[in-house]
DNA sequence: CGAAGCCCCTGTTCGC
DNA sequence: TGCGAACAGGGGCTTC
């Protein structure tokens, strides 16, 4: 299950190697995975074919590659979201197929603003690869940010464009943005009334949080999921985002070692999920900070862990 | 506007 | 053995 770490590992090692390069060719192998790209196949075609690859940027688990068309004054983008099982993929288009390749795009001046391939090897395809459908791609014209600041984490952010692609305009920015603004959203979030797992799942009111890193981060920040966000204290606020970055970053660590240069993925086993998850999945264990009995409740259609003892309700 | 619930998807696992 | 149900879950959408 990708979340913000793994995304933002996609972006690294797309932006270490696409910047520059020129979508020459798309081949659509299944209509579902544009569902978010209404207008269709054609349509996502002609707008994305024969353009450079400018920009790598990521908001929260959106990621897109901003486009230069030669027949287009503006920017576009190109909005990739990996939902479940979505994987991007950079390779040699002599590798064979994958079983669920959904759309496939040659590539050509891939790595002129890169470093030396190390394994020699030809990098010339971009591949979106996803079982389950969840995620999927999409091509649209950007309009300005909300802020006037750029528009998510940019390949080079002195010269980022404060420009945002409609579909994650109403997305807030994440907690590793540099432009996040932890004040707003204390704010934000005591004025919403509903529990506090809730919220931090709301991408409206900060980004980039699944159900794995918020049951973790709540964990760190010894936080009952269920806690009213209207009563929270500023120093609630400011444990629970300190738990939040440290689950992040993390995650990004163990993401960036595993990362091959030469093959751009995803594919939500980081590494991460086996050794240094303390309660998600973890019901009937112990707690590794107090020794209280993990517990599962059902939630929002899926699963809360939390430690009973040291994460109390109020 | 905010809160909450439904639904989209497929592969794996589990119970009868 | 075979089959259906449950589960995984981000986010768009609808309803109140």
């Amino acid at each position: 299950m990708p979340e913000l770490p793994e995304v933002e590992v996609v972006r690294r090692g797309l932006a270490n190697w696409v910047l520059g390069a020129r979508i020459a060719d798309i081949d659509v192998l299944e209509a579902r995975s544009l569902r978010r790209h209404l207008d269709g196949p054609d349509d996502f075609v002609a707008g994305v074919r024969m353009s450079t690859i400018t920009d790598v940027v990521r908001r929260g688990k959106f990621l897109w590659l901003v486009l230069d068309h030669p027949d287009t004054a503006e920017p576009t983008a190109m909005v990739a979201h990996l939902g479940m099982s979505g994987q991007i993929l950079l390779l040699d288009s002599a590798a064979p197929d994958e079983r669920h390749l959904r759309i496939r795009m040659s590539l050509d001046n891939v790595g002129s603003n890169s470093p030396a391939q190390p394994g020699g090897s030809p990098v010339d395809e971009l591949r979106f690869v996803d079982q389950r459908i969840f995620g999927g791609l999409q091509h649209a014209p950007m309009v300005p940010t909300r802020d006037g600041f750029p528009g998510g984490l940019s390949a080079h952010p002195e010269m980022a464009l404060p420009l945002i692609p409609p579909a994650v305009a109403h997305i807030e920015r994440d907690p590793l943005d540099p432009f996040f603004d932890a004040e707003a959203f204390s704010i934000a979030i005591r004025r919403r009334k509903t529990g506090l797992k809730r919220a931090i799942l709301d991408q409206g009111l900060i980004s980039g949080i699944g159900n794995i890193y918020a049951d973790e981060a709540l964990w760190l920040a010894r936080l009952h999921y269920a806690r009213p966000t209207e009563a929270l204290t500023e120093a609630d606020i400011e444990s629970l985002l300190e738990g939040v970055r440290e689950v992040m970053t993390a995650a990004l660590d163990q993401g960036g070692t595993s990362f091959d240069a030469l093959y751009v993925n995803v594919n939500g086993e980081s590494g991460y999920f086996d050794r240094s998850l303390n309660v998600y999945g973890q019901a009937g264990e112990e707690c590794r900070r107090c020794g209280g009995i993990i517990e599962r409740e059902k939630f929002m259609n899926r699963s809360s862990y939390f430690c009973p003892v040291c994460q109390r309700p109020r």
